[in-house]
DNA sequence: TAAAAAGATTGAGCAAGATCAATTGGAATA
DNA sequence: TATTCCAATTGATCTTGCTCAATCTTTTTA
């Protein structure tokens, strides 16, 4: 990763892409005033689980995916980061760490917001805070499902799961299957990357997906919802 | 459940007891405020996952389990909510339903708290926000270890993992484990119940526990550790 | 371009736990 | 106290999905 000099205008311009109009008016003047602005490129880690957590990021361009990983060598995929999205806001409020580790899929550009900024903002401003805290409540809310989905669902619901969840980013995204190797599905599902493999194909023949290459049509959005459903 | 009258004094006196010191000043004007007091039966629900939620609550008396469900009969136990914790936070920031259920492990006695008033009050004070959010932040991140636990661990660290948790609130709560049956610690450790009646009998002839009745003495917390942390 | 490395695919065998069925024990009820 | 009901226990069996090993394909590197 490499910084890139603040007064890049064009750069901070950006923040009126649509993306980011659901910050806030305190929040892109907050990142604004920010100093540090860094660039990952593919396969960087953004943040690392464990380590310490003195400021939240900004996606500006780009994606990343947040996982969570065991001490050996498994990892579980939490979700995909979109611009426009924080990384790490859950430090603001109580944890010194990260949670979770992020890695990026592509080459990514982001805002480094240092957390005391942050909280010196809250303190004046419940309002801000509070907007702050329902992004934030958003994400845990989907650790919920994540959790349900973990704990009730068996591998062809959770590979249903986790083909809707991809396909939803094709549209802003076009190649974002062909980003990730079949281990990224495969810990996206929670499942063992042979098995992913095999029920790919499965899915392939029963007409619900077309395989290509590492591109994945979703040919029957209905049935695939309702195998999720079953689990 | 059935309302107790707001003026009862004895009742707003408990808030000064040990287990409320967490509460910041600000908090305690808040409940002290609130109208609704209500008691819960030993077995009553104290929040239903997916209902409505306009109010949170503050444990005041009594234990409860808070839990995952699915549409079938499938449970999974997060945790037990001890007098001076907080249900339902998230309602605050942004969840209009709850994420999850919770059901009286003892008859329970609980203030119920307006959404509405929480807001105002943090958008005049920033700062008691901050403290709303610590709290919650601090469930999250237990979410996190939840999550890792249930994708990561088998049997014996799970079950290990759930007695070293219930064994924590059997200083204050001596009788915890009288008050479960093997089904709820199957639940906290996400196995079915004959496996944890068999693996309960295999822990106690390894000498790490000891089986009386429903109650279960940890005799050896260093191993039990061992065994969570190789999971 | 050829060789090497990494990822994808496939099939066989295996292990962890769940489910099922039967039995026992304890507590609640008539 | 006898009866009923529900929780706890136990053993046998079954399912899911993982691991392992071999092969094939694609990408990367020399």
């Amino acid at each position: 990763m490499k910084s890139i000099s603040s007064d890049d205008k064009n750069f901070i311009c950006e923040l009126q892409a649509p993306c980011f109009q659901t910050l806030t008016p305190d929040e892109v003047n907050l990142i604004r005033g920010s100093k540090t602005q860094v660039q990952f490129r593919k396969g960087d880690n953004l943040t690392k689980q464990g380590a310490f957590a003195t400021y939240i990021m900004l996606m500006a361009k780009g994606l990343a995916i947040q996982y969570v990983e065991d001490e050996s060598t498994k990892s579980y995929n939490l979700r995909i980061i979109k611009p426009g999205e924080f990384i790490g806001l859950s430090a603001i409020f109580s944890n010194n760490t990260f949670s979770y580790s992020s890695v990026a899929l592509t080459d990514c550009q982001v805002f480094l917001v240092e957390k005391t900024a942050i909280i010196e903002t809250i303190n004046n401003n419940g309002i801000f805070g509070l907007g702050l805290m329902r992004r934030y409540t958003e994400h845990n809310n989907n650790l919920f499902d994540t959790l349900k989905t973990v704990l009730y669902k068996q591998m062809n619901g959770r590979l249903a799961d986790t083909l809707l969840y991809i396909n939803q980013f094709k549209q802003n995204f076009p190649d974002v299957f062909q980003l990730m190797a079949r281990k990224d599905i495969a810990d996206f599902a929670g499942i063992s990357t042979e098995s992913t493999v095999k029920l790919l194909k499965a899915f392939e023949k029963d007409g619900l997906i077309k395989l290509d290459g590492k591109d994945i049509k979703v040919l029957n959005n209905i049935e695939l919802e309702e195998i999720s459903r079953r689990g």
